[in-house]
DNA sequence: TTAAAATTGTGTCCTCGATACACATTACAC
DNA sequence: GTGTAATGTGTATCGAGGACACAATTTTAA
């Protein structure tokens, strides 16, 4: 049987200790019609009747905590080859009604117009982020904060890009950075920014299909792209 | 006995589930002799024989996650007012040798020169950030992690003052940040800078006892120290 | 007492990134 | 072919940050 020998652990007892639960929640943000989205399940506890979750499960035990995260994504979308950041580890007592868990929150970004996108669940949804006003759980919190870091990080980070198809125009990028960030931005200001900060390519390919001039397509330069393994856990292996 | 009711969880026994330990580890950085220290104990593993480990526990069945890291630094250091900060979680199934631990990581800065400051137990002391090589565990990823973290974060916010006593120099301020940064900074641009942000307030006071000439004494401005609660947890209770 | 050494305290020039802002061009719709 | 709506581009300005030099103050040592 499991045994702790550290100093603060001997002395205490198996019972008392193994009894926290550990989960992750995964805000699993998309993009579709010039909006942020993110995808829900409906609660089906009496405590939260009507209210919607976020996606999560509790951490196998054979099962490292940031792979959970990318098997709730894979169980809930059918998607791979997604980003996925920890935020943040979230353990009030009360915070679940059934009892004591912690629970690990990471945020992810796909493609909604990937066909390996697959949602079966008809209990599961997108949602406007600017819509939410309330979840079960602690999760508006949660979702809060993830989004306040994904804004934290966009700017700095060419994170964003797993939300777009391959080719995008510039007008499109920059609707999504308005989505993200919740303002307008100037065109070309914004342009000159994403420019001079070479993560795209410009693949002398034009816009079809648009009821206006169409616009010149890019996309992320190779190498640039992260997807499918936190970087964190990367930056660890190599520190190693 | 506990339930938990979502789709995801109510097939799983509760033997299978509530078998992951919750810890946290605490990485208690403070400032003496021109260098970031942090807090260590030998560890008493025997896979880890002769090396260090930081200062944390398991977390209680009825104590909140981060209250833990709080009564960890009050247990080891007999220090409440202290600013902690969380910066991520470890859950790797093999990080633990006795058996499976996830651990959330916090770092806290205090002051080392506090009347309040106790350390009685002799396996505890303080190490030059710059002169560790390896920590029991993953440790000195998670000590890695933490000071990244703070050198991030350094700039933006008036944190590193916890470090430091009431009244201090512009030059035992720069010091400090040179050392957390791990670089030379140009005197005459730092004190910009610093004096830019609006932190300090001067005390029209000298240094004494300098084998130099005196330099001039500031303080924080009142109302911009942060310690004795997490800021994460103050700002979701305002946003509740 | 005087001179040297060490450290404090201050200002200017330059660069770079970000912002505010206006006009010509292209393609579609009618 | 004319109007409409979007794309595509350049300049002037502002502010933060970095490079950089010299005068003033105090202790220490001769």
């Amino acid at each position: 049987m499991l045994k702790l020998k550290t100093a603060a652990v001997e002395k205490i007892s198996h019972q008392d200790y193994f009894n926290i639960a550990v989960s992750v929640d995964c805000v699993i943000f998309s993009y579709q019609n010039k909006s942020l989205k993110v995808l829900l399940i409906k609660s089906d506890l009496e405590d939260f009747q009507g209210l919607y979750s976020l996606l999560g499960d509790l951490v196998g035990p054979e099962e490292d905590l940031e792979d959970a995260p990318y098997r709730v994504l894979y169980e809930r979308t059918g998607l791979q080859d997604v980003y996925l950041e920890q935020v943040h580890t979230f353990g009030n007592i009360n915070r679940h009604p059934s009892g004591r868990v912690i629970t690990t929150a990471y945020f992810s970004l796909v493609n909604c117009k990937s066909s390996k996108l697959q949602i079966s669940d008809n209990d599961v949804s997108w949602h406007n982020i600017a819509d939410i006003r309330r979840l079960a759980f602690d999760h508006k919190i949660i979702l809060d904060t993830c989004l306040q870091q994904l804004q934290e990080r966009v700017m700095e980070h060419p994170i964003v890009f797993n939300l777009l198809p391959e080719k995008f125009s510039l007008r499109e990028l920059q609707d999504l950075y308005e989505a993200i960030l919740g303002l307008g931005l100037d065109r070309r200001n914004f342009r000159k920014r994403i420019i001079a900060k070479d993560w795209l390519v410009d693949l002398n390919e034009m816009e079809e299909d648009v009821p206006h001039r169409p616009g010149k397509l890019y996309k992320l330069r190779s190498g640039l792209r992260k997807s499918g393994r936190l970087s964190i856990q990367v930056e660890q292996k190599l520190a190693v």
